[in-house]
DNA sequence: TGACGGTATGAAACCGGTTTCAATACATCA
DNA sequence: TGATGTATTGAAACCGGTTTCATACCGTCA
C-alpha cells in the first residue's frame, strides 16, 4: 500500500483529491481555503480523510496566481556576512513565520549589479513586501518597485524614497558613547567607521559624532575610516597623545573588529593605552582584553518592527512614511575603565 | 508621460504588453522566453520596445506553474545565529544566483515544530531543491519530500535517507587536531561539544576523538558537553592536573564560544594555564589571549558544493549517493604553543 | 400543494504565463 | 503553374489553484 505511493512521482494536485474523493475541485478548494462551515460535515470529513491518505499540499504558487498573494516577504541584505544583519534578519524570519510568511533572503555582496539583479528576481517572484539593507546605489529601481510592492528601508535612509524606515537613534547612542566616554574621563576621541559611502546610518554617526563633541568643552575629535591604512591612522592618532586620555569610538561591528585587530598587531596592550567603546555588541566582546564597551542594537526588535511595518503596509494603512528609531543599551566592560 | 506610468497600479502582464504590440500572448512568450531567433527581427525589435516602455517584469510563478520549475532552491538552517551556517549559506547563495536561482531560507532555531512547519511551506512553494542542516528529527517528513525533491544535507547525516552528503572529513580534522597537539607537547586532552543530540557531525568528531587518542600512547582523554554546568566541568579537568599538559579540543565555534568564556569567567589566564585548538574559524579568534589555533572548515566551497550537487539532480543525474568531504585547516596561533 | 429561503455543491471562467498545433505568407523548385 | 518547404505567428489548451454564478435539494410556511 505504502509502495503505490511511493511509486507516485508526481505530486497530487487538487484534481486528483476531488477525483478521488468524488467532488468537484471548487469543494476541495473550499476545503484547504478554510471555507470549512460552508461544507457538508461528512463531506469535510471524507476530503480530510483523502487528502491525508494521498499526502496532498497544495501549490502555493498556484493559488498566488489567482489570490495576488504569495505569503513571501523579501530581504535585500548588503552583506550577509555582517552579523548585525544576520540578526535583523533573524528578527524578520521570526516575525515572518508568525504571521504565515516566509522570507526569501537575497545577499548582495555590497555589488551594484547584484542588487539590480535581486530586485528583479524578487519583484518577478511577487514578493508581497521587501525589506531593503542595502546601498541604494539604484534609487531607480528601488522607486519603481515602490510604486508595486510596500517596502522598508532598515539602518539605511534614501531620501529619494517616501518608505518607512527602522533603525537605531544614532544620535541618541553618540550621545551615550561619548557621555560615558566624558564620565570615565577620556578627552581625546578618535571615531572609526567604514567608508562613508552614501550610507546614511554611517554618516548619521559620524556627524552626531562632530556634532556632539562640539557641544563639550575640553575635548577633541577625528574621524578615520576603515581602509588598508588603519594601522597607520591610528598609529598616528595614538603618538599625538597631548591632549588628555585617548579613546576610540567604532561606529559598527566591523570597524570594531578592524581596530581591535590592528591594535592587537602594532602590540599594543589592550585597552591600557587607549579605551574603546563600540556600537553594535558581538558575543567575542567579553573576550578580548579586559572585555570592550559596547553600545548593543536591539536587533531582533528592529527586524520584527520592520516586517510589522511591512504587515501594516499590506493591509492597507497607507498613513505617511514613518520613521521608527530604537535606543542602544550601553553595556559597560573593562576597555573604558576609569581614568580617573 | 512618466507620470501615466507612475499612476499603474496594477502590474503589467503578458497580455497587456501583446495587447500594445499588436501580437499575441504566444509571441510575447517566445520573446521572453529566450526563443528570439524564432521571431522576425521586426517583431522583436518592437518587443524590446514596448517591454521596456512598460516595465514588464513576467510573473516568474505564472511561468512555474506551466514549466514546472520555479527556479527556487530552499535551504532549512537549524541556528541562523550560527557563523558557520551563515557562511555555508554565503556559498550557497553565490552559486545559486551564478545559475539563475534564487535562496529561500528558513531557520528553524532548532525546533522541531518549526522545522515541519518550514518542510511543508518549502514543498508548497514547488522549491527545486533542498539544502538541509538541522536536526532532522522529522526524518519522515524529509523521506516524503525527498521523494519529490532532490535534496542535499549539509554536516548533518540521517542513515534513513538516501541523499547526498556534504561536510567535513570530520576524522581528518580530529586526527590533525591531536597530532598538533601532541607535538606541542599536550598530554591531557578534554573535548568540549554541543548536546550530541543526534547530530552526526558531533557524533563523528566525538568518537574519531576518541578512537585517536586511544591509538596514541601515553596520552589521556575526555569528554565535557556545553551545559549550564560547564564552568564546574572545566574546572574540575583542570583540577586534576597530574597527566602532563592539558588543553582543550572544542568541536565548533559554540563550544569555542562557551569554554573560552568560561575560562575567561574563572580567572583562569587564557592561555597559559591550557591550550586550546578549535574546530571552526570565527573572525575574533586572533584577538583572545595570544590567539586562538583552528582548524577552519572551507565553508564557501561547502556552500557551493551542496548546490552544484542538486544541480547534478536536477540535471536528471541518478547515480548513488555521494558523500563529499573537505579538509580543515590548520591555523596555529598562541593558544597550543609549545609545551617543551 | 406551491412559493420561498437557506445550504451544499458543481461548472466554468480566470490568474499569467507556456506550449502545441494549425495557419498564413513567401520563396523555391520541378 | 502548382507543389513543397520554411519562417512567423496566432488560437486555444493547459498548469493548479480560486472565485463567481447557477443549480439542486431540503425544510418551512401560507
Amino acid at each position: 500500500m505504502t509502495d503505490m505511493l511511493a511509486n507516485t512521482r508526481e505530486r497530487v494536485t487538487i484534481s486528483e483529491v476531488a477525483r478521488v474523493a468524488g467532488v468537484s475541485k471548487a469543494t476541495v478548494s473550499r476545503y484547504i481555503g478554510g471555507d470549512r462551515q460552508l461544507l457538508a460535515e461528512a463531506t469535510a470529513k471524507r476530503l480530510a480523510e483523502v487528502i491525508e491518505r494521498l499526502g496532498y499540499r497544495p501549490n502555493q504558487m498556484a493559488r498566488g496566481l489567482k489570490r495576488g498573494q504569495t505569503r513571501l516577504i523579501g530581504m535585500l541584505v548588503a552583506d550577509i556576512l555582517n552579523p548585525y544583519s544576520v540578526a535583523v534578519m533573524h528578527g524578520v524570519e521570526t516575525a515572518c513565520r508568525q504571521h504565515g510568511y516566509s522570507l526569501v533572503v537575497c545577499n548582495t555582496n555590497r555589488d551594484d549589479e547584484q542588487e539590480r539583479h535581486h530586485l528583479v528576481a524578487l519583484q518577478s517572484y511577487n514578493v508581497e513586501g521587501l525589506i531593503v539593507n542595502t546601498l541604494g546605489h539604484h534609487p531607480g529601481e528601488l522607486l519603481n518597485l515602490q510604486r508595486e510592492i510596500p517596502m522598508v528601508l532598515v539602518d539605511r535612509q534614501l531620501p529619494e524614497l517616501k518608505v518607512d524606515l527602522v533603525g537605531l537613534d544614532n544620535a541618541d547612542a553618540v550621545e551615550q558613547a561619548l557621555d560615558h566616554l566624558q564620565a570615565q574621563g577620556y578627552r581625546d576621541i578618535l571615531a572609526v567607521t567604514e567608508p562613508l559611502d552614501g550610507t546614511s546610518s554611517r554618516v548619521e554617526r559620524v556627524q552626531a559624532f562632530g556634532a556632539s563633541i562640539s557641544r563639550r568643552s575640553g575635548m577633541r575629535h577625528q574621524v578615520l575610516e576603515v581602509t588598508p591604512g588603519l594601522g597607520a591612522g591610528l598609529a598616528s592618532f595614538l603618538a599625538a597623545s597631548g591632549h588628555g586620555p585617548q579613546a576610540i569610538f567604532t561606529c559598527n561591528g566591523v570597524a570594531t573588529l578592524a581596530v581591535t585587530r590592528a591594535l592587537h598587531d602594532s602590540g599594543c596592550s589592550l585597552f591600557e593605552d587607549v579605551g574603546l567603546i563600540a556600537l553594535d555588541e558581538l558575543d567575542w566582546y567579553p573576550l578580548v582584553g579586559s572585555g570592550i564597551t559596547a553600545l548593543a542594537q536591539p536587533t531582533e526588535r528592529i527586524g520584527v518592527a520592520a516586517f510589522n511595518c511591512l504587515l501594516d503596509r499590506l493591509r492597507g494603512e497607507s498613513a505617511a512614511p514613518r520613521r521608527i528609531d530604537f535606543k542602544a543599551d550601553l553595556i559597560i566592560r573593562g576597555s573604558t575603565h576609569s581614568r580617573e
